[in-house]
Parts: C-alpha cells; sequence; structure tokens
RNA sequence: GCGGGAGUAGCUUAGCUGGUUAAAGCACCUGCUUGUGGUGCAGGGGAGCGGGGGUUCGAAUCCCCUCUCUCGCCCCA
C-alpha cells in the first residue's frame, strides 16, 4: 500500500481516468474497428478480464517478459491462482477451446477491452490500457494473412491516420524453417559473444533472435553481418510469403520487409507484421501480430492454425488530431421553479423525437444562458409564464443570439433545422 | 527491474545562489447588465509549494527517503 498521508488520493501507477473529453474519441476508436472488422466478416467476442494463470503461462511460455514479470497474478478467496489478463490472444484461444469451437472452422472474431501489465509506465505504455484486436483462426492459407493485414490497414486508414504508419513485414517461416535460421544465427553470435551486450548475452540462450532488434549499438554491428532470415526460408515458407507480399501488393497496400522483425514467443510462425508509427518516441508500435500455427496445439487442443493482431488504443488516440464532433445540444430554461414541470414535459417529447435537450438546473437566467453556452447549445427554448400562459414559448438562436416566440405544440417542426 | 528529467492554485507556468501575508495567464465567482449568453471593464475566491523526515533563527527554494509523471533501456500494443 503506497497511497500517502496528506497527499490527494491518486489513481494505482500506470493506471489513468479518461474524463469526458477524451472518451469520444476512445470509443470513436472502438467503433471503427468493430464497424471495419465487420465488413471483412468478424464478429464481436468478449471474454474474461481475468483466466486462470495457467492460460496465459502456456500459451507465452515460462521465460517470455510477459509471464515471467510482467503479470498481474494474484490468488483469489478458494485459492484458485488468477491473472488479470495481459493480452487478448491466450483468452480467445482459451474460449475457442472451451466452447468447442473447432466444430465451425474459420472462427473470426473481434475484441476490445482493457488489458494489464506490470511494467514501468512510458508514454504510449501504461499498467491497465486498452487493445482492439482480431483473431482468424482455422485457416492455413495465405489469404488469411493478406485479409488480417489488410484489415489492419484499413482500419488505421478509417482513423485518419494513413501517413502516420508503415507496415513492417517479416516472415519467420515453418518452424523447420525457424529453427534452421535460429541454428545459423546462435553460430554467428556466439563467435561474437565476447562483444555483445551484457543483455544480449542473456538472450543468446533464453531468445536469440531478438538480439536482433538490440538498440545497441555493438549489437547492432555485430547483427548487421549476420546471416539473414530470408536465405533460412525453406521453399514452402518462400512460397508462402511470396503469396502474401504479391497478395498485399495487389490490394495497393505498401509495406517495408523487416528481417529484423521478430517475435519472441515459439509458437509464432511465418508471418509477423507491426504497423509502426515514428512520431510516439520508443513505443512506436501501433498493432502487431502474426501467424501462431502452434498457438491452440499448444494449449491441448487439436492442431489449428491461426492468424490475429491487435492495437493500443491509447497509442491510436494520441494520433488522432480530430474526430467527429459531438451533436450540439439545446438547452431548455424554465424561467422559474413553477416552470420546471412544463419544461421537463417539453424535453420529454422532444427528447422521443430524437433531439438532444440539455436541461438548465438552475440559477437565474444569465446564469441558465450561460450554462448553454458552455454547453455549446445550438438554441435555447426559453419558457417564462407570460410566454406559457399563452401557449407559447421562446425560441433562442444561440449563434445569431435573435429569440422568437413560438407555438409550443408548433416546436418540434420549428427545430427542425437545429436537429 | 535499471538510468536521466520533472512535480508550485482546476489547468499552464514564474519564483528556486534560503528571508516580510507564494506570483501570473486561463478557468471559476460577483458587479457594470434593470430575469437573456458568447466580447469588454472592475472586483473576488482558490495553492502554502507531491508526501515524509532533516539542516537552519528562518525553506517552495539546501540534504535524505518515498510517491507520481516524463524520457530512455528491457519488453511490448
Amino acid at each position: 500500500m503506497t497511497s500517502q498521508k496528506g497527499a490527494k488520493i491518486q489513481p494505482v501507477r500506470g493506471t489513468q481516468d479518461i474524463l469526458p473529453d477524451k472518451t469520444p474519441s476512445f470509443r470513436h476508436i472502438e467503433n471503427k474497428a468493430l464497424e471495419i472488422a465487420e465488413r471483412y466478416g468478424f464478429q464481436e467476442i468478449s471474454t474474461p478480464l481475468i483466466e486462470f494463470t495457467e492460460v496465459f503461462t502456456r500459451t507465452l511460455g515460462d521465460t517470455s517478459d510477459i509471464v515471467t514479470k510482467e503479470m498481474y497474478t494474484f490468488n483469489d478467496l478458494s485459492g484458485e491462482t488468477i491473472t488479470l489478463r495481459p493480452e487478448g490472444t491466450a483468452g480467445v484461444a482459451r474460449a475457442f477451446l472451451s466452447n468447442g469451437l473447432a466444430q465451425n472452422l474459420p472462427l473470426k472474431v473481434f475484441y476490445s477491452g482493457p488489458m494489464f501489465r506490470y511494467e514501468r509506465p512510458q508514454k504510449g505504455r501504461r499498467r491497465q490500457f486498452k487493445q482492439v484486436g482480431i483473431e482468424l483462426i482455422g485457416i492455413e492459407g495465405s489469404q488469411a494473412d493478406i485479409e488480417v493485414i489488410s484489415l489492419g490497414n484499413h482500419f488505421l486508414r478509417e482513423l485518419g491516420l494513413e501517413d502516420s504508419f508503415t507496415i513492417e513485414l517479416n516472415s519467420l517461416g515453418d518452424p523447420d524453417s525457424r529453427s534452421d535460421y535460429k541454428k545459423a544465427l546462435l553460430e554467428y553470435l556466439s563467435a561474437h559473444k565476447k562483444n555483445l551486450s551484457p543483455n544480449s548475452i542473456k538472450r543468446l540462450e533464453k531468445n536469440p533472435l531478438r538480439i536482433l532488434d538490440s538498440k545497441d549499438k555493438e549489437d547492432q554491428k555485430i547483427t548487421a553481418d549476420a546471416p539473414l532470415i530470408s536465405n533460412s526460408l525453406n521453399d514452402k515458407s518462400k512460397k508462402f510469403f511470396e503469396e502474401i507480399r504479391n497478395g498485399l501488393e495487389k490490394l495497393n497496400i505498401s509495406y517495408v520487409i523487416n528481417e529484423r522483425l521478430v517475435r519472441g514467443l515459439d509458437y509464432y510462425n511465418h508471418t509477423a507484421f507491426e504497423f509502426v508509427s515514428q512520431s510516439l518516441g520508443a513505443q512506436g508500435a501501433l498493432l502487431a501480430g502474426g501467424r501462431y500455427d502452434g498457438l491452440i496445439k499448444q494449449m491441448g487442443g487439436p492442431d489449428t492454425p491461426g492468424i490475429g493482431w491487435a492495437a493500443g488504443i491509447e497509442r491510436l488516440e494520441m494520433l488522432l488530431e480530430d474526430f467527429p464532433k459531438k451533436r450540439r445540444p439545446i438547452s431548455i430554461i424554465p424561467g422559474d421553479s413553477s416552470l420546471n414541470e412544463k419544461a421537463s414535459i417539453i424535453s420529454n417529447d422532444l427528447r422521443q423525437l430524437g433531439y438532444t435537450i440539455d436541461f438548465a438546473y438552475s440559477g437565474n437566467m444569465k446564469k441558465r444562458l450561460k450554462n448553454s453556452n458552455k454547453v455549446n447549445a445550438c438554441a435555447c427554448i426559453i419558457l417564462d409564464k407570460e410566454a406559457v400562459k399563452d401557449g407559447n414559448c421562446i425560441v433562442r438562436d444561440m449563434d445569431r443570439g435573435e429569440q422568437i416566440l413560438i407555438d409550443s405544440n408548433n416546436l418540434s417542426y420549428h427545430l427542425k433545422k437545429y436537429k
């Protein structure tokens, strides 16, 4: 417990409140993602925020950073070991098995929601963060990869970010190619072991592929001449990769090959991709994913191929400059409290008709009008005693500052232009 | 987990080689405006300086610890 006496109460480190000025853009991103995913035939799935810890340790591997140091894991009251999900794929894979969905392939799902990782917060990196993601399970062919990448591209373009990212693409090949490459790389790197950074020496045993994208200058000098994975791909893998590249080109989706783009986890194979922004600092990956043909099997299910990606909503939000503005409300101002009931009834009627009505709850006329201004009302309905007595009310246009007397029964007709 | 920078009213900041009641802009409130906004003018409220502990006659200003944010490493979306 680290909250401090005498200090203002704070949110838990790495978490944030998203206030009403920001929620529209977050919602916009989630809506767009779902909308585009649906156009590609994906349907929404919602899996629990908590899973048995095993779900993640078995899929992510015991040595991955996520499992070894980033999971929020605790025992619940019955002693079960529970983990707050650090990513979305494992939960979907689990749901796939739990619900016997192997009978109905392919499974094409979209998800959206918070993830939790115990990391050091940074720009674009929080302990609780939101992702949207998709998984396409059950298709072996490259058309799946093409559609999944195309969908990611489509989504970001739809957000107006077409100039904000580049797509990096690589192939790790099938398990044979990959293990050949690992051997070749290990041989090469071992010869240079003494010049590698301490971090990379550790990685040599745990995860040699990761050394390829080390940011250490010395490491980079060494890896500059390292064997390339493209040279280790067998014919089958080469052909597969070629199909994907060709498919993307046919769709005019531009990408760059990044031979250093690797995935750390063992079940990844073939396609790996990252949509990267230059303007977010060190945490530039906006959307990333790859093919995980080994995952379902590793969880104890049938050997089922899969591919997917996830995108960080906070990171996308930081790049969003503007998005559709909120609809301007019409505010309703009862001249005094005796007119509240009347105002309430009119509000109700108009809301039923689809108008956005902001009720001016209190204060004198000046205060209430000021409030109307603050909520950016396009018009005000003012009820004063005299007007109401004759069955009228005043409609004030807030942009022009002009107001007219309207028969209450015809209100909706006169307000049409503000809808 | 490791290293650099920062933390002063709701927000953005000034002040920080220690010394009277901590300053400004924005926001907020009141009045000019007599039931009516947005501009202008005049007033006003609001922080004891992230938290804790030291040094000192005296600390927002110096020292230590700690929390949070931030930049980078690790890793990832």
